[in-house]
DNA sequence: ACCTGAACACCGTTCAAGT
DNA sequence: ACCTGAACACCGTTCAAGT
């Protein structure tokens, strides 16, 4: 159960740009100590200013603003505003990968494993309630994953944690499932009583993208490249009934063990 | 456990738009029968506007368009597009509320009203797959209701369903909460698998909304109003944890019962 | 090598003007 | 009474030009 390590993207934490906690409005700002400009500064800048402005906030105008340049100039490290955002959810999802907790206790159970994954990602949405969204809303790089969450590396840690831990394919994919379901409907709802304003959760349509599975871009991920087929089964409706009695029978108890 | 009932505003299903089914470029339509413009019919064409070109392709210019009309004439009729999305959710909202299968079998057990609400929430999620994640995501009637699920109106059907079922007031918030995660969670997944680019989730910051629960317009749903207090508790990691333990319960029983 | 000004095709929204 | 043209302040993005 180890945790697959990343390039630095530029992480927050290394290079976390000073922007002071006065008024919020967007231009109003002593725009930065002028680093030199990178594609990790734009990325980790963008976060900071998504976290201030919101995702409405953040134009490639504003963001330059922020970082005391025009807006062209952003262009020469960051292809466009959607590469942006999908570097910005990188590095959110980065940071939940080298979470020092995660590795900590390296051989435990499964439901350790699962239970430092829930909470890291937990843990950055709550750190970045305005920027989390993206990362249930960006067009997932495998659109044939059900449900398509964002990060494949997610899918993948998850999955091998599982498997080495005895679980069958059949059953380390609907643990996925119910996995994904529960901790976006959680984590969402919880940013947003924090007052995220989910930016635009661009899904892709199946017209557009290889919805026949075309394993393009999965193979560094294997485990996941071997599931292909699983993973792209619907049962939407059996696990939403599925779901839906549990939760009805967790009611029940709740109702029964009342003391009125 | 009756159906409050709501005025007709302009139903998809009275006057709905005719388009056709052909190439989808969103101006290069013939612009519909031209019938004379009001608030009723711009907020349906919305949505079929939104679920043939998505909520990206949802400009006043292009709706315009698919109305044949210039934008400019939209706004003798609503003020802004921001009032647009939240009347596109109304719309879909109230689907919900008056289906059919939602008032047959009247007084019925709570697991029953529980699962027609929540398939009848569904029904319009697949039915709408590229306007319903605007319910999740729309700047909610009452933000300080946790988890601020945009329409006040289902949660006080939820909560008087439980309630004249003898639920004490406690269980039936914390079931709300169970519930509207669950829904939530499950639906956006599923839609998202169906290729709807969620547009934007225009959350609400706290700073900017009364997060002090001045209950200004809730006066007509008496049950949220009288629950409020219970209602804006923050129980945010208490339900987390019991969720994911919940969720490694039900994981561990499928390994168990797992035959490979 | 790195940034900028001007330009293009788009937005939402306002308002005086047309029918 | 109802719609439109022109205008304003904004977008993302391109590209020739400046330093």
């Amino acid at each position: 159960l180890s945790i697959r390590d990343s390039k630095d993207d530029g992480g927050l934490d290394g290079q976390l740009v000073e922007v002071s906690t006065k008024t919020p409005t967007p231009g109003a700002d002593q725009p930065v100590a002028r680093q030199p400009l990178s594609r990790g500064l734009i990325v980790a800048t963008a976060v900071v200013h998504v976290e201030r402005f919101g995702l409405i906030g953040l134009t490639m105008r504003q963001l330059g603003q922020s970082l005391g340049v025009e807006a062209m100039a952003l262009y020469r490290y960051v292809p466009s505003r959607d590469d942006l955002l999908d570097a910005m959810v990188e590095l959110l999802i980065d940071e939940v990968t080298n979470d020092p907790d995660m590795d900590s206790g390296q051989a435990t159970s499964w439901q350790h494993y699962v239970q430092r994954l829930a909470h890291g990602v937990r843990r950055v949405a709550l750190k970045y309630p305005r920027t989390f969204p993206l990362v249930a809303s960006r067009p997932p790089e495998a659109p044939w994953l059900r449900p398509p969450l964002r990060s494949v590396d997610w899918v993948e840690m998850f999955l091998t944690g599982l498997l080495e831990d005895g679980f069958s394919d059949d059953v380390a994919v609907s643990a996925y499932r119910g996995f994904s379901s529960f901790l976006l409907g959680h984590l969402l709802l919880e940013v947003s009583a924090l007052g995220a304003e989910v930016g635009p959760l661009d899904f892709v349509t199946p017209d557009t993208t290889e919805t026949t599975g075309g394993a393009y871009g999965v193979r560094q991920f294997p485990t996941v490249a071997r599931l292909q087929h699983k993973l792209s089964e619907d049962h939407a409706l059996a696990e939403f009934e599925e779901s839906l009695e549990n939760l009805l029978e967790r009611i029940a108890i709740m109702k029964q063990t009342d003391v009125p």
